[in-house]
DNA sequence: CAGGCACCTG
DNA sequence: CAGGTGCCTG
């Protein structure tokens, strides 16, 4: 079961529906004016031309504003009254059909403004009362000409300033849509422009044609908007944000973004607007990313309706220091020199946010040894292929979506599909996994065997303190002492062997006796003591000389015949154990006090 | 060092 | 029957 196939199947974070599509355009008031392949890019070039941001490209200066501002806004408005927010968020569900004439009045307000200043000009030169804008351009018509030279004049810097202000909200678009570009990752996308247009992608021809209005008298002029590239995004160059031009396939869900972030159609083309968009991308990006997650999470929870398992919390713990960056990395191969200890986590660590039933058989793939060794892949590197391919986006750094909780449901995602197999729930408990992945146990558990060969459950207990005890881990402690006595007696017969070939008494004797300076206690030290930061303590000695004794004894005398001669060897063996020192009750590892001073 | 198995013991 | 142990194997 691949845990992603959720992220094609879950009906509400379809990926499609988040596109843009043609069908769906209305439901994104501010794109789709932009987008609209049969009337938005007329419009736009239109609106752009009609609504004097562009005051360059009014060919005729003397053309009305009433004409301009009055009678067609009316139409623009019109026409953008079919661009409705059907979620019925932000401006509510039939936005006014004179929406997109606000843009126009509110800049016909500061022509009209600034005409009016003019007329305060005039006055000042004592040549007209006080008078409306109306009755300036009725005076206008009856050819007062030196007036309407200064009322032209004021206009001409009123189109200088806009220039300005156009250029400045350009380089912040222009900015906008590097943002876009690096939350979407610069994306390119594995799918062919084909399918994008089959998913209803936006078609970047229609947007490039959006902003390259062939009559569009603005292109040429130096003062058209940035252009869409008309690339398919195979053909972009890889995740570099072009200079002038984007791909604004965005998988947004729209509804949300535009309406839900208290951006008013136009607002964007001022720098405030501009802040607003970046704001309202980000956080949308993370509402929706995290309703994504939830419902990921929730579907998991129902698709698993046994109960939440008392282990479960535990791995959540395990989950959660797996990616918390603030922590030490947990090291794969037990051969560290420095142990890492380990205690057991506080309550306060875990994340009571995710649903618990989530966690539940849960298993991190090494934990696993008889599963073929599956690649790993950074978490990161598991997301990005598919942020391209669907809905979620690669992240930037500063992305306001919580990684943590990304990174932490992806892993669930992951190892939930891996625990379908038959291992005991113990076995896949916080409490195991850290313990099998902790150096700094087997480092303590080595360094008991000096003291004690046969510990039991009971004495492991006490001097694991740190370690959450089950059955697996109990099992898996005596497992570690029971090969410890292993590899003991296996040397200890291979130096009693080796003693017994010795002819001579004497070297016979010298090759029984177990000084600090032999071969075996080499060989001892370096298994159960491989820092060899930890004192042996004599009693380790002296049982490990009785131990090569009682070989060499059996082997001298034949017993080694019997099938079950070390039997009784173990019998002697067992019976000297010895305390283990307190030093051992703590967490973590023993500290050597005798080298310590 | 771990897994699996058989065997023993309480 | 669960837990512990040893042996074998990888």
């Amino acid at each position: 079961m691949c845990p992603f196939e959720l992220y094609r199947s879950l009906p509400e974070s379809n990926p499609s529906s988040h596109r843009f599509s043609p069908g769906s355009l209305s439901s994104h008031p501010l794109f789709s004016p932009l987008m609209h392949p049969s009337s938005a890019s007329q419009r736009w070039g239109s609106f752009r031309q009609r609504q004097g941001l562009f005051p360059g490209l009014l060919v005729d200066d003397d053309v009305g504003e009433e004409d301009v501002f009055g009678k067609r806004e009316f139409a623009v408005g019109a026409t953008a009254s079919s661009q409705r927010c059907p979620g019925g968020r932000g401006q509510g569900s039939d936005p006014e059909p004179g929406d997109w004439g606000q843009d126009f009045a509110r800049v016909k307000r500061f022509r009209m403004d600034s005409a009016a200043r003019s007329e305060d000009e005039m006055r000042r030169e004592g040549k007209r009362g006080r008078k409306s804008t109306a009755l300036v351009q009725n005076d206008e018509r009856k050819g007062e000409q030196g007036n309407r030279r200064e009322s032209r004049e004021g206009r001409k810097r009123q189109r200088q300033e806009l220039k300005l202000q156009l250029e400045e909200t350009r380089g912040k678009l222009l900015e906008l849509q590097r943002k876009v570009w690096r939350v979407y990752g610069g994306r390119e996308d594995e799918k062919g422009g084909e399918e994008e247009q089959e998913n209803g992608a936006i078609n970047l021809d229609e947007v490039a044609e959006m902003f390259s209005d062939s009559d569009d008298p603005l292109i040429g002029s130096g003062f058209s908007p940035p252009r869409c590239s008309s690339k398919k995004p195979t053909e972009t160059n890889g995740s570099a944000f072009p200079q002038t031009s984007v791909d604004l396939d965005l998988e947004l869900n729209g509804d949300q973004v535009w309406l839900g972030c208290s951006l008013v159609r136009g607002e964007w083309e001022s720098a405030e607007g501009g802040q607003k968009f970046a704001q309202a991308l980000k956080q949308e990006l993370a509402n929706v990313v995290a309703q994504v997650i939830d419902r990921v999470v929730r579907l998991y929870a129902e698709t698993d309706p046994s109960a939440v398992t008392s282990t479960a919390v535990a791995q959540e713990t395990s989950m959660t220091l797996d990616l918390n960056p603030d922590r030490r990395p947990r090291p794969h191969a037990a051969e560290q020199v420095e142990a890492l200890p380990l205690v057991t986590k506080s309550p306060q660590d875990k994340r009571a946010s995710i649903p618990q039933s989530v966690h539940k058989d849960l298993l991190l793939p090494q934990a696993n040894h008889s599963l073929a060794p599956l690649p790993q892949p950074p978490l990161p590197a598991l997301l990005a292929p598919r942020s391209k391919d669907h809905f979620l986006p690669s992240y930037p750094p500063d992305n306001p979506v919580p990684l943590p909780l990304l990174h932490y449901t992806m892993q669930n995602l992951f190892t939930r599909s891996l625990s379908s197999l038959p291992l005991h729930k113990d076995c896949l408990s916080e409490s195991f996994m850290d313990f099998r992945l902790s150096p700094c146990h087997l480092k303590k558990a080595k360094l008991m065997f000096f003291y004690t060969r046969y510990p039991s459950s009971s004495t492991l207990k006490t001097y694991f303190p740190d370690v959450k005890f089950n059955r697996c881990v109990t099992s898996q402690l005596i497992k570690w002492f029971s090969n410890f006595r292993e590899f003991f007696y296996i040397q200890m017969e291979r130096f009693a062997r080796q003693a017994a070939r010795e002819g001579l008494t004497s070297a016979r004797e010298r090759a029984l006796r177990l000084g600090r300076d032999t071969e075996l206690y080499r060989i001892l030290n370096m298994h159960y003591n491989k820092s060899n930061d930890y004192q042996v303590p004599e009693r380790f000695v002296e049982v490990s000389e009785v131990a090569l004794r009682e070989f060499f004894s059996a082997i001298q005398s034949g017993r080694d015949a019997d099938p079950c001669w070390k039997k009784a060897i173990y019998k002697i063996i067992c019976k000297l154990d010895s305390p283990v020192p307190d030093s051992f009750r703590l967490p973590g590892c023993p500290t050597d006090t005798y080298r310590m001073s």
